[in-house]
DNA sequence: CGCCGTTCACGGTGTTCA
DNA sequence: TGAACACCGTGAACGGCG
């Protein structure tokens, strides 16, 4: 009847210092510490040299005061150099844990994932109005200008847009299709047709900019939106005040679009703006001219027929805001991993949630779409650079800040 | 019930002296002070005494009082002196840690380092226009004049050149790639040719200066760009404005030629600025002569040749200004530790971000064109004072600023 | 569950500089 | 001189694998 047995239930000591042991270690029984010093000996490969006579008693009090005789003991008790893993073993080792750790990653999202689609779902619904219901107290837009719209010269009855004094844009919508359907087919067919538009210094002026008050407001109004949307973020906050400006000035025009593009309808081409609707020929009316609004066009409908859900459309704000490469970006390395991380999130979300045959197709197109917009950041900050040339006073600061290049701000 | 163990959770006090210890030292719990004072007082080794009776109490107030009883008390509790590093451990320590730092340093770029390269690009970007588009009000230049171009001598037309009176050196560009390949087979050929031009003195009266308001223009335009990247760099604005002032003197020249060779075409010879594209000639017709202009060329096809980064081209701008030998610069120490720290970033910059065998090379052919460089700049304020003594009242203020000698001026 | 490697906070060296 | 700092060995805790 042994029930003498335990007397600490696992009494064993260490061979090297009389530690507590709790198991073998490269074929001897010893204690954590031992287990650590022994790899790490083994690893440095350097020779050590006792202080003392090379008889030190090595305990678990005093252990650490002499390495060689440590180390001496170590071997002295059995523990074997070869059961300690080679360089090139290792390296193998970590390899294969890498890939199955970029396996899983690619596979399921993990919680933290989720909860990132979590923080910025709950940003965007609370500093995102679809249907525009606190956008008011605006100016008036005048529809009566027909403007020489670039997007109908290839249609058939350029001049005979009627006019739309409405909130709503009736002449996109009454033909709209055609329009579209002229347009669009233009823009895809041929570099020969898209660019048609070759008197760009003369005919700026034969446009009244009628619609400039309006657009104005409009901007203003998402611009403020999307920087409560950046500043409700925690790791956009975590940032230094200089960043965060850099990455607004930067990211403003994009999420502004991406936002504009949930409420796109690609059949009428026109963006449903909760009582307002608006069509392209309101942008060209505040001056804007086809070298932006052409691509921006096309992207609109590249990006809505994507069909993207909510989830996504928000990551993808996500990343446009943590782009690294913006000008003046001092933190690059850590926005450039919150930015790959944002991508990963979304591709694994894809991955995941998505089904059928163009699932493979859909992130790199999106990633196609980021390239798209950076170019248009570029020529949006020059239009309106240009238009605040000749119609001084009507774009408001906040539009100015975002397109200026000055370092200095206060969003 | 142990309540009584606290008292204020870690109420250490010094073995020696009773001030609050935080931690063993030399095998003794003892205060920050007395560490260092006893491993001090192990390495002078030098025999102390007591000026009193050699039974000093120590406290914390007297400790500094007398060392000798402050030593023995050291003994007397513990510490002990085989736990000090001698003085060879100590050596290989320090080497160790020194090559590690190196290896650390030519291998990867640290934080500070890319926000440097962050700062020098933002820099770049806010002052330098590639496509000169704010150059203008320039006077024009008149390229009707065919200058006796020492680089078209060993062609077989020399003085075949056509006109260009255009913005676009329509000569160069057209039969551009002999000419080029005659005169840059001439430099690197033999030292025979290279400087076949031995009549400078009655020679110069033969060029009509034709080049030189508009080259005037021109450079001070520049100019003012480098000087104001200069002005928006952090580390050059902490320097007295006497040592900005010696700096900018110094590498005006130099940061002006790197930037052209951003826009140097070495297919056609051509520097690409915008609407107006420059050739050599015109740098002849604007009075400079082949001591300079020669290297010059060669220096631009050389640098060229590197295929430098943008991050490539804005280290080496920043290296060119804080060049610490200029004439006239103070702080000589300070302004040498900030180009050697460029120099390493560059170096480190290419090792990390560079591919291909030839990465090896580029450090070391950038700093033998700044060699290069450096002569030119003394032969270009020479040529510069010669054409002011000839065409008085042309070049400009901002010109004769860079190239005087006074050491007193106001950028 | 046993035994690998990995991680990281902690403790105790030397070093710096006001 | 000593407070603050940089550096590195240590070992308890942990994750992966068989
Ligand atoms: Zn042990
Ligand atoms: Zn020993
Ligand atoms: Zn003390
Ligand atoms: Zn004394």
């Amino acid at each position: 009847m042994p029930y003498e047995e335990d007397e600490d239930e696992e009494p064993r000591a260490c061979a090297v210092c009389g530690d507590q042991a709790k198991g073998y270690h490269f074929n001897a029984l010893t204690c954590e510490g031992c287990k650590g010093f022994f790899r790490r000996a083994i690893k440095r490969s350097t020779q050590l040299r006792c202080p003392y006579m090379k008889k030190c008693i090595i305990t678990k009090n005093n252990r650490r005061s002499c390495q060689a005789c440590r180390f001496r003991k170590c071997q002295d008790i059995g523990m074997r150099k070869d059961m300690v893993m080679s360089e090139e073993e290792v390296m193998k080792r970590r390899t294969r844990i890498k890939q199955k750790k970029m396996y899983i990653a690619s596979t399921q999202l993990s919680s933290q994932q989720e909860q990132t689609i979590e923080e910025l779902l709950s940003a965007h619904h609370s500093t995102f109005d679809p249907v525009f219901s606190r956008f008011s107290g605006f100016r008036p837009m005048d529809r009566s200008v027909s403007p020489v719209s670039e997007y109908s010269q290839s249609a058939s009855e350029p001049f005979n847009e009627p006019t739309c004094p409405e909130n709503t844009c009736t002449s996109a919508s009454k033909h709209g299709s055609d329009l579209t359907a002229a347009s669009y087919a233009g823009f895809s067919s041929s570099s020969s047709s898209s660019c048609s538009f070759h008197h760009e210094e003369d005919e700026v002026k034969n446009c009244v900019f009628s619609a400039l008050p309006h657009v104005t407001d409009l901007t203003t109004y998402m611009i403020k939106d999307v920087i409560s949307f950046s500043k409700s973020l925690q790791e956009f906050r975590s940032l230094t005040i200089g960043d965060q400006i850099s990455l607004l000035k930067g990211a403003t025009f994009e999420i502004m679009q991406i936002r504009f593009n949930m409420v796109f309808n690609s059949e009428t081409s026109n963006w449903e703006c909760g009582h307002i609707t608006y069509c392209i020929d309101d942008a060209v009316r505040a001056g804007f001219q086809p070298l932006l609004l052409e691509p921006l066009f096309k992207l609109h409908h590249t990006l809505r027929k994507l069909d993207l859900l909510e989830e996504e459309y928000v990551l993808i704000q996500a990343m446009s805001l943590f782009s690294p490469d913006r000008p003046g970006v001092q933190n690059h390395s850590l926005i450039d991993k919150v930015h790959e991380y944002l991508a990963l999130t979304l591709k694994t979300w894809i991955d995941c949630k998505r089904t059928g045959p163009e699932k493979h197709l859909l992130f790199p197109k999106v990633i196609a779409c980021f390239t798209e917009m950076r170019t248009m950041t570029e020529e949006y900050s020059k239009q309106i650079l240009q238009i605040q040339d000749i119609q001084p006073d009507t774009i408001s600061p906040l539009i100015m800040e975002v397109v200026s290049k000055s370092p200095c701000s206060d969003f």
